[in-house]
DNA sequence: ATTGACAACATGTATAGACAAGTATAATAT
DNA sequence: ATATTATACTTGTCTATACATGTTGTCAAT
């Protein structure tokens, strides 16, 4: 269920994204958006807060909420998104080749150097090549672990696993570590990506449900040349 | 000035990371925090909202809030957080050469490529290269906006930039946009960070002050060995 | 022993009100 | 004209309250 500052930040956002608000100009006040949208204030306060940490707005103490123009730099690609859902928003006519789809009883080799922890977990090992126009650009080897993902249909693996888990499944996907590095890579996925050298951009994360559980391992080699990871970032004052 | 909820986020961070709060225990609940604290609830979950943002946390309705171990895949290092908040932090006992200190009335031509829209802009172009147990490992390049950054001593760039800028000059910096990409270097950078190849990994960012004001443009070549970002990160469910 | 209802806890959401503090404008005094 | 003051805005912070909803254990009925 969405709630009432859901909605409102999400109308916010598509009004920016449709140029209702523009960049560099003030959305209406708190005050205004309270008779507008007629809730109260700290509904609306809650609203902008997601806009903030997405990026779309600046507060300034005193004279309103700006909106920040990020479509230049084109658009964050952190967080927690889905290749399909990068597809659809992006626009990128993307095409998934299936490589691999078996169920495992224990966690497969080339996972281990990077998920030892989960060496003897039972789980379904999915490898997808996603290519764009006509060019091999990321292999995403997924590991879903069988507690708590007991059965998976192949056609999710073709269509979204995430909106497999979300929608059909119920579960609710919360957050994940990532690890962004440069690595050596075997002839096999060398010719895959179709390189002619060995290194790879290689993003590997634990993926979590709401309730703290490890659903998903992924390792995904991305051809050097044509990564790119863009992200916004505030600056935290918790020093640890 | 710190707020009330800072002030207890501060405090519930330092006692996970001291383990009083261990990993997979549960911290105390919004209630009891109310009375430990003396404060609100609402102030609580205000502070409760940070650790969540920060990965230390995850609430789970009707039950509390859980601390989640993170330490085991060392720690985030997305955010803006400058060089020497990190060497402090994670005790890495880094060495920083400058190679270069200047002032310049035009944005220097290595620059122009990622940051073409501050082609005629004055500022400070610095250079340094960060050394770790006697390997070249980063080189980081900066260039500091003259407006709004005026003037600054070469000791700064010696010590920590970020920490003259908001301690010295009282600047807030607020947000910043990076871009991670792998590209080839020329034979001097390949040179400065002895690579046997072509290839570094490339973090571009421009930093921004609360006002909005950019202040600063960054290049960091990272040695594609050495190089690890690390990343926490929330699913959002915002569509644009 | 199993089930079901209930109570006591947890977090999630929304509201209304108050005051602080930064910004900009207009009126005022010099 | 210039500087000062008042004011009306803005966002920032905190409080108190209410109700919804999820979780867990207890106690009673079956």
């Amino acid at each position: 269920m969405q709630s009432k500052s859901d909605i409102i930040a999400q109308d916010l956002a598509s009004k920016i994204k449709h140029q209702l608000y523009k960049p560099g100009n003030y959305i209406p006040s708190e005050n205004q958006l309270t008779a507008l949208y007629g809730s109260s204030r700290e509904t609306v306060r809650r609203a902008l807060d997601q806009l903030t940490e997405l990026g779309l707005i600046q507060k300034i103490k005193g004279k309103g909420s700006l909106v920040l123009n990020l479509e230049r730099y084109s658009f964050p690609i952190s967080g927690i998104t889905s290749f399909a859902e990068l597809n659809k928003d992006l626009d990128m006519r993307a095409e998934t080749k299936i490589l691999t789809f078996e169920k495992c009883s224990q966690l497969p080799e080339k996972f281990l150097p990077y998920f030892s922890e989960e060496k003897d977990s039972k789980g379904t090992h999915v490898e997808r090549l996603r290519i764009i126009q006509d060019q091999p650009d990321v292999l995403d080897c997924d590991y879903l672990l069988n507690p708590p993902i007991a059965d998976i249909p192949k056609s999710a693996a073709e269509k979204s696993i995430y909106q497999y888990l979300e929608n059909d499944l119920g579960l609710s996907i919360s957050y994940a570590t990532k690890e962004i590095t440069v690595t050596k890579v075997d002839d096999h996925i060398q010719k895959l990506l179709q390189l002619d050298h060995e290194l790879a951009v290689l993003v590997a994360s634990r993926n979590y449900l709401e309730d703290t559980t490890k659903f998903e391992l992924t390792l995904s080699y991305h051809r050097p040349d044509k990564f790119k990871f863009v992200d916004f970032a505030r600056r935290k004052h918790i020093k640890l």
